[in-house]
DNA sequence: GTGGTCTAGACCACA
DNA sequence: GTGGTCTAGACCACA
């Protein structure tokens, strides 16, 4: 269900946060389901405890998951929606990513056609 | 003629390169024009001499200038060039930011909207 | 009669004493009322038995019930008065909490309608 | 500067956090200020850094500091707002509380004593 | 020196 | 079993 790239930039907690999202995004995981055990993630991806941990507490925090202690870690009812104001909050990483690649000299037509690749292809990966 | 910002989470040396290449594609600067000494842009900027060498020997290796030991850096001729095909590369990153913004719930109509901002805006900061 | 939210943060043990002491303090349950049995209850709520075996031996041992091995566990006599004197140590609590909330700069005027609503809605939930 | 209580039940982190809220509370830090390395905190808290890291990370996720890597950890321009605006959501907490105190038993009489008391020693420790 | 990530492993309260 | 906190200590990029 979890996939880590070990050599990847991105820090492995992060790595797990974003796959939650697009597991909620895509509608696999809805609210009130329950993601795997810190431990047993732990050992499936062969990652400390810790790490899970982090990620699991991340999520708590951004509201897209409830951390229940003695419990488990379930996807909350405001998951979607956080998840989509935090997309909004990249809109702002969009137009400067725009506005730089702009001014590099890359032509208008390339952006907007790299836009609708990324817009036409929405749930590939 | 340059400015960095110690608040912001992008690397001195980063924040460096970034205006330099703005300042080339913006005309500003063009082939052979010498790049402020390390020691004096160290001093102006309060910041470390190494963070400025890091910064210059990537401009080097990025093609966009050369360091000639003992005389300086300037921006080497293929500058525009070497900013260009970066920008191009860039484009991946925008296609899957993009892709990732929809998938996250985010409207085709918002993510069109902050493109054009970007794109209207061409020389603001 | 017993609700238990698993999504909480307060220990379902927890929710369980409270909703005791809320039935005791609304005159729902009196001296010499009998709670559910251990198992019925742990059933009801599909809770570990040792859930609610925690709840009633906190019950007793704060003198708002008595845990009779073998027959059950029973509203005590003193329990209204143990309720009451609870309180009274939890308002050591809210001294501090609104001597926080005063320093982190909300308005006493805030604080002083927040204290007001609770007042007014004495049995709402 | 800073105080841990090891008998506490409030976590480390969770006591380090309130300690600069209150130090920003009382104007004692402001925008800008560098609070201690996480090496040097940690070491004068005979405390983890891992610890100390929590702390810290947990305050920039609260918008009340940044965490600069490679330069330190300073309040924010946003830390008073960030601060008050968690008080007021705690408006809701103090709510709960006086609703249960006045259920228990105890009279409006001793519960506006208590907020008075909270009110009138605004900066005592 | 400074923050950030991670492993290894312990101990706690709660279910 | 389940999450939460913490120590001890390593290694990284950046200043």
């Amino acid at each position: 269900m979890f996939r880590i790239d070990g050599m990847s930039r991105t820090p492995v907690y992060e790595q797990i946060i974003e796959q939650v999202e697009k597991l909620v995004s895509l509608g696999i995981m809805k609210a009130g389901d329950q993601l795997p055990s810190v431990r047993s993630l732990s050992i499936e991806l062969s990652v400390n405890p810790n790490t899970i941990q982090k990620a699991y507490s991340e999520l708590d925090s951004r509201g897209i998951a409830n951390s229940v202690p003695g419990k488990g870690c379930f996807i909350s009812e405001s998951a979607e929606d956080a998840i989509k104001n935090a997309g909004r909050k990249k809109l702002a990483i969009l137009r400067e990513l725009v506005k730089e690649l702009a001014l590099s000299g890359v032509t208008k037509e390339e952006i907007e056609k790299a836009v609708e690749d990324g817009l036409s292809i929405p749930a590939e990966n």
